[in-house]
This record gives structure tokens, C-alpha cells and sequence, in this order.
DNA sequence: GACTTTAAAATTTTT
DNA sequence: TTTTAAAGTC
């Protein structure tokens, strides 16, 4: 071949694969087609960056290197090569397959392919899409978690470092569990040594891979107590976790990586695994993940990573920054690339966001753009209190669905959890239905953490915590004063725990109790067996009678456990499903399952309600309305990154990753007068809502002032909630502008309440009543049982019943298209009417 | 050993 | 205000 046609071959082949992937912007195509070497993907928010992925993945699988080498393989003719290039300038249907055919280079089988996500749920989606795409063939593509490859590599070889590999995996609250016992057992100050920083400590030092041992060594250096202390507490943990055959979330990051750095063979055998490596949300790795990841791609190199460093907000729980900024750096060769098209938003939702995020220094800069419509502009309200506000929202979302939006077109996003207490108030007063994301989890219930503790004992004697927990639940008679004296005889003879528990009469500390006790191992020992010969389920129905933990539950209160009993009933199907996936699967492998598996109540798009949840939990997802509320000094940006640049910049992304999530209209509210732990305090509209542009938005609402709600704490301007100073806290005047409406009003305020500021009034004096406030009881509409009545989102229906109390009252109305619906009468009565009998 | 009372604390969260 | 944990009581 000469090198005239190589090089048109090349570039024919290009073009060929290019328009399989016609339906990719110019970037994302870049992306796709880039498959050699390293390759740093700055994804802005809403562009496309999954599609991109599984497209690139798709690439890989179908062409190799094809798209991006100039390499020919040898079995291609010189009239291949000629047939190829007239293809690529007239493609023909018939000529396809053969063209498709010569485009290939060393196609890449799937598990050869690691493409690692950050949580379960992403991963699953991805899977999903590539078998959708390439067949089942893409099942063996490594599409999981760091944590889930983690364990998938130590299964192989965790013996190596000298653990068991049928480790069992602590969770958090397992952690936090016996962190809190350690303290307490090794005598000291549960106050100093809070479970939650003493685990946060340990994570830290376990990222930078500091052993306990060495942590201890270091401590002793520093002539610092309390780090010696802590170091002690490591210590015990360390080994405690070791006795009980486990390892926490960081352990298996950890021991993933030095068995990588420590056993060459390990290592090179998953560098040449893997040909290519993807790594998904790069911006919110840590150091190990870091390490791990640098550790594989050493191999071929070819490692992708994604991130938007703009939507790093993990730094509290180890993530750095760094790994994404330093990308270029690590890797000389690497390519970058941009996608800042965005398809996901308006224009003004846009601008507000680039308006946010350009304060943060610190970030590689991009902006991003859309061909959108640039929309309506961004709306501020300012309420009067945290229930003007939450009213406001309800108000707002009925009027959207009087209008023909859905509820699931909204979502309420919020800093803390806590918040979310108001607006379920009022969305339950208004009857908006909607569903809180991310409360209590399935696998945090108590009812179903003591089922699985019997299961992990089951699968691993050794693992006290768990023991601990079930030995007493259901009530078997066996107490604290029990449970403190096996744990003394399991250490001073050396046995475990469960061998003293079966021996309790060898013992003349238990000679009380040993008969209770040696009952419970019996029980636990037939499990133990039915686990050796029978399948998962036939364990779980066996357990559930043996142990009587079902029978309790029924005892104790048919109706008020009855969702526990719901919720112990549902694990079944989740061991049904699992059997089903995994026709192999141990009890091991189901646990190491669930323990990584931790969101079975993922958020169902289905499901017509409206949604709430905290900025965080929000990232990846998308409504057309956004309500970013509790915008205010303090609550958002919280007050303990006040001061705090670094915390600062994360919640300013954190912003840009709530005003990111809209596709139509964003929402911001701020109340003048919050409750907050049960007092009240005057606040401040956030400084990120003034960093966006006054064309941009617009404000509603109680504007009387200023953006400025200072003055207003009972307790005197000095000591306001975050930074309501008038006129004194980071240099006088807020960074960029003071958004006044007009300072007279403001001067009329001062004087109306002259300061020091006697308690507040209850009562608002005279605010100008805006388009929104719910209406007063005294102008509402009475309702009797059997009225029509016509609501603005829900239509016309019949009031079933009305319960008056306290100057409102509870109504029933059954609507034709909705059904019965409960609502308060006040908050109802602004979208509802009476039709007069006879219409 | 189970229940009640009282006190203190109170981001964000996935694995 | 609400939630959680620990101490105190039966």
C-alpha cells in the first residue's frame, strides 16, 4: 500500500466511524473518537457527558482503535483500502457491513473495559444503556463502582495481605458503632472523641495511607494527647476490625491499593486486564481512588476520565479537587477536552449559574453555552418567614399544574434535610402531593439491619458487632451485664465471641445464663448448616421463624410494626432477585451485595409527585422547575463555611450544581425571618444570589428594602445569624454589588425600629401583600359538605366532609380526575371556588 | 431488663 | 424545634 492511500484509508476509516456517531455534537464526537491515551473530559453540567461515554465505550467495542490510529491491520487489501474511500465519500447500504468491517482495529472485548462510576445507581444506568447498545455481550464490561471493583479484586487475592477473603463489609453506622465502643472501652472522653471526626480522622489518615501503626509513630513525634489518643483508637479499631474478619469502605479502597503497589504480579496481571479505563465524576475522587486508578493505567495507558470541577462537592468527605486539576500535569501526553454546549437549560438559567460559579478562583474556566431560548429570567422571592416561603412554593407549583405541568416537573431543593419540615407542612395543607428523596434509607431500618446482622453472623461467626446487636433481639433474657461478660471471657481466653456463647457453660461467670446462651448458638448453628445446604431463600424463611424475629414483631403490635414486618417481607424479594442475577451467589456474595448496595429506594421518575431533596442528593438529575430555597446567609452558604474560603468555594459549586439541575425556570427564596433550632433570626439573602447579574433575575415578593435583610435580630445587628451586620464583616460592602432597591425605604425601616430592637412582634407590621401570600381567613370561602367546587390544579370535585378546628378547617374532596384529596381550607381556598348548584 | 425522663446537639453523603 | 442519646426509675 503506499503511503498516499494509508493515509486516505485513514482518514476514510475516520469518517466512517464518525457517522455511526452522526448523532454526537462536534465535542462529544471528539470524545468518542479519542480512544488512545489519556484523556482528560471536562463535562459542564447538562452536556451530555453519559451519552458521551457510552458512546466512546460503544467505539471501543465495535472499531478499537480505529477511530484513532494509523495503524492498518494487515488483512486489509489495497482494494479494500480504495473501496473504503469511495465508501466514505458515497455511502451505499450495501457496501455497509463490508465498510464497518475495515474500519476495526483490534475491537476490544468488554472485559477488557473498566468504566467506574460513583455510585450503584450510575452504574447501573450505564449498564443498562451499553446492553441496550452492544447486546449482553456488554455484561462483562467492568461498569461498577471503585468500591465494587475493590471487592471484586480482593475477593481474588485479599489473602495475600493476610485477611480472609470471605471478609464481611462494615458500613458506616457499623464503623461509627465500634469506634463509639472503643472509645468508651479504652476510658476515654466520649465528648472529645465524637464517633462521627474520630471515623472522619481515620478515613483521612487511611486515604493517605497512613497504617495505624504509623499513625501512632507520628503521634508520638507530635507530643500531641490527643492525637496519640486517636491513634490509639485506630489501633484498636484496626485490630478489633481484624478480629471480626472486616473491612470497612476505606479498607477496601485501601488494601485494593497496596495490593496493587505491593504485589507486582497483582498488578501487572489488571494492567494488562484492562485496555482501557474510564473513570466517571473524576472530580469527587480521593486519594486512594486516585492511586488506584494511576496504579491500572499505568498498564496501557489509556485512562479516561470525566469531571466537571465546577461540581466538586464532596471535599468534606475526602474528595480533592486536585486529582482533576493536576490531570495535565500527572500525564504530559493527555488530550482535553470540552464540552460546554448544554442542552439541558435556558439561557438566563445558564448565565445565573456561569454568573455564580466565575467567583470561585481555583477552577480550570469554562462557560457554558446553549442554543436554548433564553427563557423566562431567574426569579428571587423574598419571603417573610420560612412559611411564606414554603406557601409561596406550593402556591407556585399549583398554578404550574392548574396549567398542565406535573407534579414530577418540580423539585425542592434545600442545603439540609432539616429543611424540608416547613414545606411538607405546607404541601400536605395545599394537598400537593410530593416525596421526600433521601431520608431514612431501606437498609438503615432498624428491622432490616437486625435481619442482615443475622445474616452476617450466620456468613461469619466472628463478626461481634453484629452479634451483639441480635443476641437480645427478639428479647432472649440476655442483658448488658451478659453481654459485657462474654465480651471479657472471649478476650482473655483468645476465642471469639460466639465460640464463648456455644461453650457458656464451660464458664462459671455464665453459669446464669448459659442455658439461654448456648441456646441462641444452637439456633445460630442450625442456620449456619441450613446455609451450607440449602438455597438463599430457604435461609431467609428459616431464619425469620427460628429466631422468632417475625413472631416478636407480630406480637408486639400487629398494626404499629406492621411496615417493619412490610419491610422485613420485602428483603425476601430482594434475596429472590439476587438469586436470580447470581444463580451461583453466596450468602457471602448477597451481603457484599447489599453492603455496597445501599439506595433500594432510588428515585422512581415515575411517580407523579413533586420531589424534595438536598442540593447534594440532586447532582445528575434534571426538572424543568427548580425552587432552590433557604437562600440566605448562613443556611446557604452554611454558616460554617462563612469565613472558610475553601468551604466557600465548595458551596458556591454546590450552587452551580443546584441552578444547573433546571430546564425552564429557576426559582430562588429567601425568607427575612427564619426558625432556626427554635429561635427565630433575621438573615440575609445569599451572597450567591447576588452574584448573579440583575438582568438575570428578577425578585418578588416582600422587596421593601433591600437585598439586605440586616437589622432585623432580636438580640441587636451584632450578633445576627451569619452576617447580618449592616455594615461591617468582609469589608463593609458585599463583593460585588449591594442590589438595593433604593436606600430611602431602607432608612424608614431604621427608624420604625430603633435599635437595641425590642422583641419582635408576632406579627408582620403592614408587609405590602404580594401576589402570592395566602389569603386571609377572614375572606375565606365557606365549604360545606356536598358543595361543588372547582380547584385550579385538581379540577372539579365534591366536598366530602369538612372538620373545623382552630379557625381552619380539614376538607375532603373527591375530585373527578384526582380522587379524594385532603386539604386545609385556608391554604386551599386561594385555588379553589364554589360552584353554585345548577352549573 | 424495660421503660421514662432529661439533656444536649443540630451540614452536606456515597460506598 | 426536633431528634437522639444517655442517665435515672420501676
Amino acid at each position: 500500500m503506499t503511503d498516499m492511500l494509508r493515509q486516505e484509508f485513514i482518514k476514510a476509516r475516520r469518517a466512517v466511524i464518525a457517522r455511526e456517531f452522526d448523532h454526537l455534537n462536534d465535542m462529544q464526537l471528539q470524545a468518542a473518537l479519542a480512544t488512545e491515551g489519556p484523556l482528560l473530559l471536562l463535562a459542564g453540567a447538562g452536556s451530555g457527558k453519559t451519552t458521551v461515554l457510552i458512546n466512546r465505550i460503544a467505539n471501543l467495542v465495535r472499531f478499537g482503535r480505529g477511530s484513532d490510529s494509523e495503524d492498518i491491520p494487515p488483512f486489509v487489501t489495497d482494494e479494500d483500502a480504495a473501496f473504503l474511500i469511495s465508501y466514505a465519500k458515497n455511502p451505499t447500504e450495501e457496501g455497509r457491513e463490508r465498510a464497518l468491517a475495515l474500519c476495526a482495529v483490534d475491537p476490544v472485548e468488554p472485559w477488557r473495559l473498566m468504566a467506574i462510576t460513583f455510585t450503584n445507581k450510575a452504574a447501573d444506568e450505564l449498564k443498562a444503556r451499553l446492553e441496550k447498545m452492544l447486546g449482553p455481550g456488554a455484561r462483562d464490561i467492568w461498569a461498577m463502582t471503585f468500591h465494587a471493583a475493590c471487592v471484586r479484586i480482593l475477593r481474588r487475592d485479599a489473602d495475600r495481605l493476610g485477611y480472609d477473603r470471605a471478609f464481611t463489609i462494615y458500613d458506616t453506622n457499623d464503623s461509627l458503632a465500634l469506634i463509639k465502643r472503643v472509645v468508651k472501652d479504652m476510658g476515654f472522653d466520649e465528648k472529645s472523641f465524637a464517633p462521627r471526626s474520630v471515623l472522619a480522622q481515620i478515613s483521612r489518615a487511611k486515604d493517605a495511607m497512613l497504617s495505624a501503626e504509623a499513625f501512632a509513630q507520628e503521634a508520638e513525634k507530635s507530643r500531641d494527647l490527643r492525637r496519640a489518643r486517636l491513634a490509639k483508637i485506630y489501633l484498636e479499631y484496626s485490630s478489633r476490625m481484624k478480629a471480626a474478619n472486616a473491612l470497612d469502605f476505606d479498607d477496601l479502597l485501601l488494601l485494593c491499593v497496596r495490593l496493587l503497589e505491593e504485589y507486582p504480579d497483582v498488578l501487572e496481571y489488571y494492567q494488562r486486564k484492562f485496555r482501557y479505563i474510564l473513570i466517571d465524576e473524576y472530580q469527587d475522587t480521593n486519594q486512594l481512588q486516585y492511586r488506584f486508578a494511576s496504579a491500572l493505567a499505568r498498564g496501557h495507558r489509556n485512562i479516561c476520565v470525566v469531571g466537571d470541577d465546577d461540581q466538586s462537592i464532596y471535599r468534606f468527605r475526602g474528595a480533592t479537587i486536585e486529582n482533576i486539576l493536576s490531570f495535565e500535569s500527572q500525564y504530559k501526553d493527555a488530550r482535553v477536552i470540552r464540552l460546554e454546549q448544554n442542552y439541558r437549560s435556558t439561557g438566563k438559567i445558564l448565565d445565573a449559574a456561569n454568573d455564580v460559579i466565575q467567583n470561585n478562583v481555583g477552577r480550570k474556566g469554562k462557560r457554558l453555552w446553549t442554543k436554548n431560548e433564553s427563557g423566562e429570567p431567574v426569579t428571587l422571592y423574598m419571603a417573610r418567614d420560612e412559611r411564606d416561603e414554603a406557601d409561596f412554593v406550593a402556591a407556585q407549583i399549583l398554578a404550574n399544574v392548574a396549567k398542565g405541568a406535573r407534579w414530577s416537573d418540580h423539585a425542592v431543593l434545600y442545603r439540609m434535610n432539616a429543611q424540608s419540615n416547613q414545606l411538607e407542612f405546607a404541601f400536605s395543607h395545599a394537598g400537593v402531593p410530593y416525596r421526600v428523596v433521601g431520608g431514612l434509607r431501606f437498609f438503615d431500618r432498624a428491622e432490616i439491619k437486625d435481619v442482615l446482622a443475622y445474616l452476617c453472623v450466620i456468613n461469619n461467626p466472628d463478626d461481634d458487632l453484629r452479634l451483639a446487636r441480635i443476641i437480645n433481639t427478639p428479647g432472649r433474657g440476655i442483658g448488658q451485664a451478659t453481654l459485657d461478660t462474654v465480651a471479657r471471657l472471649a478476650a482473655e481466653t483468645g476465642l471469639s465471641a460466639f465460640e464463648v456463647l456455644r461453650r457458656a457453660d464451660e464458664f462459671a461467670a455464665l453459669k446464669r445464663t448459659a442455658v439461654k446462651l448456648r441456646a441462641f448458638a444452637e439456633m445460630m448453628e442450625e442456620l449456619m448448616e441450613i446455609s451450607r445446604t440449602q438455597p438463599l431463600d430457604v435461609l431467609y424463611d428459616a431464619l425469620l421463624d427460628k429466631t422468632g424475629y417475625l413472631r416478636a414483631l407480630e406480637e408486639k403490635g400487629p398494626v404499629e410494626n406492621e411496615a417493619r414486618i412490610e419491610n422485613v417481607k420485602e428483603l425476601k424479594t430482594n434475596i429472590l432477585s439476587f438469586m436470580k442475577q447470581n444463580p451461583e451467589g453466596t450468602l457471602f456474595d448477597f451481603l457484599s451485595d447489599i453492603a455496597l448496595y445501599t439506595d433500594i429506594d432510588e428515585y422512581d421518575e415515575s411517580d407523579d409527585k413533586v420531589v424534595m431533596m438536598t442540593m447534594h442528593s440532586a447532582k445528575g438529575l434534571e426538572f424543568p422547575t427548580v425552587f432552590i430555597v433557604g437562600a440566605e446567609e448562613g443556611i446557604f452558604p452554611g454558616m460554617k463555611s462563612i469565613g472558610e474560603p475553601e468551604e466557600m468555594e465548595e458551596e458556591r459549586r454546590l450552587c452551580y450544581v443546584a441552578i444547573t439541575r433546571a430546564k425552564k425556570k429557576l426559582y430562588f427564596t429567601a425568607a427575612r425571618r427564619r426558625m432556626i433550632f427554635g429561635q427565630t433570626r433575621g438573615s440575609k439573602v445569599s451572597r450567591f444570589v447576588e452574584e448573579i447579574a440583575p438582568y438575570n433575575i428578577e425578585i418578588l415578593g416582600d422587596k421593601r428594602a433591600s437585598y439586605t435583610f440586616d437589622d432585623f435580630d432580636e438580640t441587636g445587628p451584632e450578633s445576627g445569624y451569619g452576617f447580618a451586620r449592616p455594615h461591617s464583616g468582609y469589608g463593609g460592602q458585599p463583593r460585588r454589588r449591594h442590589f438595593s432597591f433604593d436606600e430611602e425605604p431602607r432608612r424608614a425601616y431604621f427608624d420604625e425600629k430603633p435599635s437595641p430592637a425590642p422583641p419582635r412582634p408576632n406579627k408582620q407590621p403592614s408587609a405590602p401583600p404580594s401576589l402570592f401570600k395566602r389569603p386571609a381567613p377572614a375572606g375565606t370561602e365557606s365549604f360545606a359538605v356536598g358543595d361543588t367546587v372547582r380547584h385550579k390544579a385538581f379540577g372539579v370535585g365534591k366536598v366530602v366532609s369538612v372538620q373545623e378546628f382552630g379557625g381552619d378547617a380539614l376538607m375532603e374532596v373527591n375530585f373527578e380526575g384526582a380522587g379524594l384529596k385532603r386539604l386545609m381550607r385556608n391554604s386551599a381556598a386561594a385555588y379553589m371556588t364554589k360552584i353554585p348548584p345548577g352549573q
